[in-house]
DNA sequence: TTAAACTCTACTATTTTTATAGAATTAATT
DNA sequence: AATTAATTCTATAAAAATAGTAGAGTTTAA
């Protein structure tokens, strides 16, 4: 499941997606659309603007706006950056890879390889996803 | 990511799958073999039995065995069993839906759409996975 | 009767998630 | 220069979920 985090990200792009180009978003306007908490969302749009997918203006009339076109972002994405490995194990991760602790002698992980499978057809599926076709439904 | 209970499980239904039919096996042997903690293992068998993954028996000299074929076991199962659903947010699950409480008025929940693609996907995959696959790797 | 196992409930500790608070900084306007 | 309105940053707190433990009770075989 998606945490609130990822979720509220995700609502929040979707948001500045839907803008007229070159606008500028104040949190509390995508945090009143989105009914997302303000607080919250400050931290997770600096999150997001710290991993380039937004940026942002400061001080008085400032704000957010996209900086990557909104078929570039993929819900694997934002899923990596907020929620972590999209695989259901580490030892099954390609970015947040590590061994499983405790499937050493029992030459590796016998679940390893089912999951590995998983993760290709997952992270395939959520590749597919952008901001961009979500907006188009 | 699966939770430990859910790779624990796991872990448990494969080591069942490997012994002769008919064997039964203590949950201290499980636990030794599969690096479970033991206590938290019984709770886990006994999900299991409820469930009616294995069975058991009781009294000295028991213990469990599965009672479900190991090729009709799947990821999926296991996945609901202990870590709920499959989808990524509730108002793209099946056995586990509830309404977004937060996307009432914006047409339904934006994300929706895309998240079911993803669940079946994900669905699909995960139930090709079984115990039984599992133990030819 | 004893030993060895599962069964069951309750509890505790830890970690993660979900926020909230408030001061600091930046920039536009008056 | 002062004011206003916004982002930036760090710390903290509250709540929920996860992981694990304890111990008494029940069942069965020998």
């Amino acid at each position: 499941m998606l945490s609130h985090k990822t979720k509220y990200a995700l609502k929040a792009l979707l948001f500045l997606a839907q803008q007229e180009p070159g606008y500028i978003a104040r949190t509390i306007e995508i945090a009143d659309t989105a009914a997302i908490p303000k607080k919250f969302l400050e931290q997770i749009l600096l999150d997001l603007k710290r991993a380039h997918f937004v940026g942002s203006k400061q001080g008085k009339f400032g704000g957010y706006y996209l900086i990557k076109s909104s078929n570039e972002i993929t819900l694997a994405d934002i899923h990596r950056l907020f929620d972590g490995a999209i695989a259901l194990l580490p030892c099954a991760s390609l970015n947040f890879y590590e061994p499983c602790s405790d499937c050493k002698s029992e030459s590796e992980c016998a679940l390893r390889h089912g999951l590995i499978a998983i993760r290709e057809e997952t992270l395939k599926a959520m590749q597919g996803i952008t901001i961009a076709s979500l907006v188009k439904k």
